[in-house]
DNA sequence: AGAACACTTCGGCCCTGACCGAAGTGTCAG
DNA sequence: CTGACACTTCGGTCAGGGCCGAAGTGTTCT
């Protein structure tokens, strides 16, 4: 029998790192905390609808793999991600929410089949979803940035760091009229915006640092409001007039 | 008890997808078909060190999730990745990866702790590993490509998508001088350049059109030659000649 | 001090799923 | 036709691990 012919494979034992993955309870509190810090390990368990013990056994899972910490702070203990793997994690699990998506469901289909999901939400420090989408679309249309016409179907995407947004000069201009406020890209280095595409969608939206600005914008101008639990995003009224006014339908 | 309060939480079921990954014999298996196409099922069970039973059962969930199909041939199943899903999965695998390798391994002491690996790997369609970094640092030293200059601490990083590399218009004899042949990047949309960080650097090499041109180049020149399983390569006795005309020490 | 609270540890239940042996189907070579 | 081969299906075993109840530690409030 050839069939246990082992073979020496030199392959990162990276299924030790998708089984911390690969349960819903831990899955939905890293979800939670990748948004989150400093949360306390009841509403954890609240959150994901287990008990507090089961939560900390998990809890204690995540800590030996060096995923989360905890500080403890009078009789709560706070768990927060470790920054240096936050990165690294969100974008396993919004590769992993790509493929939760049916593939056909891009552009045509995807406003029926996918009403249900917030218009808004987070990925994680920037603005996604549609909301995501329609103000990336407004930005290119005002020259505030510049978007190589990218075929969905382009092997480029193989490693997901085919970037094709560019910041114009005038970008700082154009998102002060869009919202009536000043507005200062803040300095740093890199090219300052990346594409990221998210789940709901299978469009980009603008990440990096000029995606992280563009939500402090619009939370800071009260025009969305983040949710106390989840990803998802409350459009203010406020919000739903600004937004509308730049040619976006929140309805 | 406020413990068992579940709250609903709209979040896509991606631990049903980080499941596929987290058994040892899907992972080998799936790492090495984003390598190979056509696979047949005995040659994967002989590669992860399982029976034909096993693989076959794995082979269903695989299928059943739409990231594989089996093409029968004579008295064969071919395996194949399903191309749409290529790339995520692609994603999800290097970034765990990246996960995998200590966070303090970057650029000091990658060196010591990582020399078992090979020195010279693919990452699915371009050029990884040592030399892939290597051969970076030349084109960037030679002006065929520009680097804006990333803090790796940069938490611009976070979606992966933010790429500070670009081709500049010499960039199609730089790469032809270098290995002295012609050179030309085949057309297609988008910036043609990506860049890409795998585990076992944690430093970026090239990907995109540009990182698939490369390979396709020192292979064809008999420089690197493919493994027959896994997704080290070999470096010739030639290529370590020349590589090291460029400076790049490959022992 | 006593009670309420946040959390952890321990122990046991139970289900999931990875694995292989045995047996069956389809294919090819002689 | 017969045997070798590639693969699948079925059935049974077994380990891993997710879960909670009970009990214990440390903290805060009254």
């Amino acid at each position: 029998m050839s069939t246990t012919r082992t073979v020496p494979v030199v392959v990162p034992p990276f299924w030790e790192l998708a089984k911390l993955l690969a349960d819903p309870t831990r899955a939905k509190a890293l979800d939670l905390l990748l948004d989150r810090s400093r949360t306390p390990v009841s509403y954890l368990a609240g959150y994901c609808g287990v008990s507090a013990q089961t939560m900390t056994g998990h809890l204690a899972v995540l800590r030996d793999a060096g995923w989360v910490t905890v500080r403890r702070s009078g009789r709560y203990r706070y768990v927060e991600i470790e920054p240096s793997v936050h990165a690294d994690i969100a974008a396993v699990i919004e590769h992993l929410g790509a493929l939760c998506a049916p593939p056909e469901a891009s552009s045509l289909n995807s406003h029926r089949e996918l009403a249900a999901l917030p218009r808004a939400r987070t990925c994680y420090d920037h603005l996604a979803g549609r909301l995501g989408v329609d103000l990336l679309r407004v930005l290119i249309d005002r020259r505030g940035i510049e978007c190589e016409d990218i075929d969905p179907d382009d092997p480029d995407r193989v490693t997901g760091a085919d970037c094709p947004l560019h910041l114009t000069p005038e970008v700082d201009d154009v998102v002060a009229e869009m919202f009536g406020s000043r507005f200062e890209l803040p300095p740093g280095r890199g090219r300052g915006i990346g594409a990221c595409m998210d789940w709901s969608q299978r469009e980009i939206h603008a990440s990096g640092r000029f995606g992280r600005s563009l939500l402090t914008v619009v939370e800071g101008l009260g025009l969305v409001r983040r949710r106390p639990a989840g990803r998802s995003l409350e459009i203010t009224p406020l919000g739903v007039e600004r937004f509308s006014g730049l040619g976006i339908d929140c309805t």
